[in-house]
DNA sequence: TTAGCATATTGCCATATGGCGATACGAGAT
DNA sequence: ATCTCGTATCGCCATATGGCAATATGCTAA
């Protein structure tokens, strides 16, 4: 139950929504998803931690980088399947368009150097 | 997004879970309910509000009962897939065992008046 | 070692959420 | 009309959540 609800509540913020739907499309540092999403990079973090913990991504360093992206093990059951549906789902969402076309535009020299 | 957040949300508390798996034994009366989980009338009034506005359950009037089940119509997508997903997971939740066993017992007749 | 950059963590605030008791509503019985 | 019963709604409180700025951490480069 403990595991169930830690997903349904990471997947209950719009913000940690939008996030799993773009890095369905590339897996991205930090900087990048501040900036696609408009958030401060405090922010950012905390969602991305709640969605780690949730077991719906996971991250690599890479330099001094956290590039994040879609978690691929099995993890739980419920992570696992909810990423499978939320491939199919929100597809239609203006704001997360915008966001998607944004991102061939968002290069990681650029967008980090604020 | 936003029924897709108010189904996530409306799954993020556990009695509220547990009140879609019970539901999914048998329909039951507020009553019947609030007997099982143990929650005060009040809160779980406002509960099966939650999950019907989020579309995963509906309710008829029976005499001044009023009878809740899981949504059966189409709703949204989301209701109606998290709902099929919810038959198969947590199966061994011991707390909804518990009040599964006990689903048999309960008479809305004796529950009711309290 | 020091400087700089990317990220995590902390502290704070405003709002949301879950809990309860008290009260209001609606239907059936008296 | 009045009473009762089942349920919804309201008001309140404690805690959780999401936001930001400020600070700490950790790695890289000079």
């Amino acid at each position: 139950m403990k595991q169930f609800i830690r997903v349904m509540k990471a997947l209950s913020d719009p913000n940690r929504v939008r996030m799993i739907k773009i890095l369905g499309v590339k897996e991205l540092c930090v900087c990048e998803l501040q900036d696609l999403i408009g958030l401060a990079q405090s922010t950012t973090s905390k969602h991305l931690k709640v969605l780690e913990e949730a077991g719906l991504v996971d991250y690599r360093k890479e330099g001094s980088w956290f590039i994040y992206r879609l978690s691929k093990g099995a993890e739980s059951d419920y992570a696992r399947v909810m990423l499978k549906n939320l491939k199919g789902w929100l597809v239609e969402e203006p704001v997360l368009q915008k966001m998607i076309v944004r991102l061939p535009q968002v290069d990681r020299e650029r967008s980090c150097a604020a």
